[in-house]
DNA sequence: ACCGGCATGTCAAAATGCTGACATGGAGAA
DNA sequence: TTCTCCATGTCAGCATTTTGACATGCCGGT
């Protein structure tokens, strides 16, 4: 009596490797390796690269939006901000003008910075999208997202 | 003259949500996070489920393949099996009786927990993919584990 | 037999991330 | 206005994970 039922797979599957779960996680942990590697060449972490190209798409993002937007928490997104504002790559007022939040801008540094680590995260990007056909991109693009929303919504 | 070579985008997009890299890290966030709540009402994190269902289906593992299948390094997954070994739902030898490897097997205690958790976890793989065209999935599958490879070789 | 390479388990230290908690500022309802 | 709700920034404590290092046991060629 331990176990009567059986618990349904999602779908037919040999064993845990076949799961989208694992295949996500592997994926991504492969990636995450990968430019942990090249980015360590350039001074940075995945965490600071990821603020760092979010605020050169959107100067003035706040500390909760960078967390969002780097999937961490705020707390951790602050100690990435002070390491970041450290180095100099960039710059955050004491105080809001207006509300609490505290909006973040790239130094020249910090952009500098940025356009030489870019080339080596894009290089890998290339490289990973290379394994899978052209013409299922945007499918793969379209799958990855509702996948997001089936989770969070 | 701090850039004069724009850097090639690795494919057509507008912003930073379109590369895959971007949405990959999202989706496993999601996954995690969603993972993560499931498994806490079970009294187990997701390495520590992971590591679980490895052995239930591969008894014997060693604390290296696991740290393998689950994407940590040796050290972390030595955490991990401490914590399920205190918890007792997994058993390992002081010694070995040939090379250095431990071979970790489940109790029956582990067996019985996993395969509680396996429903609230297995549930939330089969919302994820309901996002997902149902022959998409092949596809989807086989673009994961491309990407994968092309990465780690 | 010997030795060099390699995988494993483990220790120590540091970095990283999260949970819980609290104070501040703003928007909207009563 | 006043009050309630929500988002933000931040502090403290804890858990998790990684890097670096070292000792042990096997397996290959020499």
């Amino acid at each position: 009596m331990e176990n009567p039922t059986p618990v349904p797979p999602p779908h037919a599957a040999k064993d845990v490797t076949e799961h989208v779960g694992y295949r996500l996680k592997r994926a991504s942990a492969a990636l995450r390796n990968a430019m942990d590697r090249a980015l360590r060449e350039h001074g940075l972490t995945v965490p600071q690269y990821s603020c760092l190209e979010l605020l050169d798409e959107q100067p003035g993002l706040s500390n909760a939006d960078l967390a969002r937007g780097t999937f961490v928490t705020r707390q951790s997104a602050n100690v990435v901000l002070r390491g970041l504002k450290d180095a100099g790559l960039i710059t955050r007022p004491a105080t809001a003008a207006q509300g609490r939040a505290l909006p973040v801008h790239l130094t020249s540094a910090g952009r500098e910075r940025l356009h030489l680590a870019r080339r080596a995260v894009y290089s890998i990007e290339v490289r990973m999208i290379g394994g899978v056909p052209a013409d299922r991109l945007p499918a793969l693009l379209s799958d990855l997202d509702a996948m997001t929303e089936a989770l969070d919504g």
